[in-house]
RNA sequence: GCACAGGUGGCCGAGCGGUUAAUGGCAGCAGACUGUAAAUCUGCCACUCUUCGAGUUACGGAGGUUCGAAUCCUCCCCUGUGCACCA
């Protein structure tokens, strides 16, 4: 028989940082339960195989499930391979291309390398919910459709707007929150967790749990964090979101471009500063005792240290002085080998030495460091004196090369790459 | 199945036979400014090349008319709406 912590000390901890507990009651009498006959909650999360790419957005929901195995409680960590092949449900595309089970486990893997590098291993219970998804019939699933109205479907917000606009819906998306609370059913949760914009699929685990004669679970929702941009949800696609494993340099650069005032949203959701800490740095800085670079400094550091350590995050802190503050290159560049014969410019005159002179075509170099999509897009940005080479502004097409190999250190704007050709 | 309205560059959205990679907005990139960012102003924003120029792709798809089409015609595909159908 295990024990746990008493209710109230639970609640607290796990209403931190909650958008909201429907039913919070619930959630009481659940935890009383659990304590009184011995048995943890058990918790569930699911994500989907197809992105496995996990970025800060992620981690709040994570670091709520953490919560939960600090408090004795099982986290499942599921793995949507069945609903992956219904779709998107933001309605953006309309299908995806279904996984192979090979891509599905390999998707798997790189999940919880990231995973767990918040979440316990040892506490986390990985599932799959093909497990009883795949092995519902035709008849199974007229069942399963049965259970809700069409209007019902259509009081959910993604689904209600698309109508409005008469944007199409396909019929199969509809399976979607029904599939997920199939999950709940098949796992006999006590709570879901999910980001506020999956309540609707949330609440149908609870309706079907009922069906189904179980205690509906308890849903825990957590808040949809901004991204760099501070408006738009975080988010891949959107080219504002920060990976987990992103390096400690790209991690603290990305924070660092955070608008001023997200940072107390990123202290209350990305770390684990308690309520009153973060209020206090928020008036230091509104009452100017510290500057809001400062903050955003420490913000940085204190969240690239939770995925590194304390000293990649303070050395993060010095290249990005460097690199954004005084002009100059991070010192931990990663050299990038080209050939020269890869981006080989015209043949320079012959030096006085008789040796022909090397040169290098400068898109082409811009294009193999990754620092522009095309040689065109590049050309463009040495029209606009934005290209340094070894710290000076770079103008013409082709730069000559002395000798091989050589290291070039380029910058685009603020960004910075090494070149290491040979 | 019938009728009607639509399908334009990352998104929205003009253009509706002829200066044009295609008005404008958003997003994005760069420069100035700054405290990193934001805001503001400025420039850029299809690709390739031997780049003050040349070429190649682009307006759902395939044909056609025309000296010339995103713009006209034909067929097809897709989306929505109405009617019909409704086990």
């Amino acid at each position: 028989m295990q024990t746990f912590p008493p209710v109230e000390e639970q609640i607290a901890l796990l209403t931190k940082g909650a958008a909201e507990i429907l039913p919070l009651e619930d959630l009481r009498t659940r935890l009383e339960a659990s304590i009184k006959s011995g048995t943890p909650l058990r918790i569930k999360a699911g994500f989907d195989p197809t992105a496995p790419d996990l970025h800060l957005g992620h981690t709040v929901l994570l670091r709520k499930l953490r919560h939960f195995q600090l408090l004795g409680h099982t986290v499942i960590f599921l793995i949507g391979d069945s609903t992956a092949l219904i779709g998107d449900p933001t309605g953006k595309s309309a299908t995806r291309k279904q996984l192979t089970q090979s891509e599905i486990d390999a998707n798997a893997e790189t999940y919880k390398h990231q995973v767990f590098k918040i979440l316990d291993p040892a506490l986390t219970e990985v599932r799959y919910n093909s497990e009883w998804l795949a092995k519902l019939d035709f008849a199974d699933m007229i069942r399963l459709a049965a259970k809700v109205t069409v209007s019902q479907m259509l009081e959910r917000e993604d689904f209600n707007v698309r109508f409005d606009r008469e944007d199409p819906i396909s019929l199969h998306e509809l399976l979607y929150p029904l599939a997920q609370g199939q999950d709940s059913v098949a796992l006999h949760c006590d709570v879901e967790l999910g980001g506020t914009d999956q309540k609707f699929n949330l609440l149908m685990g609870r309706k079907l749990q009922r069906e189904a004669g179980q205690l509906p679970q308890i849903v825990l929702m957590t808040p949809i964090i901004e991204g760099t941009d501070g408006i738009q949800k975080m988010s891949k696609s959107l080219g504002n979101a920060i990976g987990v494993l992103d390096s400690p340099f790209d991690m603290f650069t990305k924070l660092m471009t955070i608008p001023d005032a997200l940072i107390p949203r990123y202290y209350e959701l990305l770390t684990d500063l308690l309520p009153t800490e973060i209020a206090a740095i928020q008036s230091q800085i509104h009452d100017g005792q510290v500057h809001p670079i400062q903050a955003k400094q420490d913000l940085s550091r204190l969240i690239t240290a939770g995925f590194h350590n304390p000293e990649l995050a303070l050395h993060a802190q010095q290249n990005w002085s460097k690199q954004f503050q005084q002009g100059g290159v991070s010192d931990d560049l990663e050299e990038i080998g080209i050939t020269q014969s890869e981006i080989a410019g015209p043949e320079a005159p012959s030096s006085e030495d008789g040796n022909p002179g090397l040169t290098i075509k400068v898109p082409a170099l811009l294009v193999h460091l990754g620092l522009s999509p095309s040689n065109s897009e590049a050309t463009r940005k040495l029209r606009e004196n934005s290209i340094h080479i070894n710290g000076q502004i770079q103008t013409t097409p082709t730069y000559p090369i002395a000798e091989l190999p050589t290291t070039l250190t380029v910058r685009l704007g603020k960004k910075a790459k090494r070149a290491l050709i040979t």
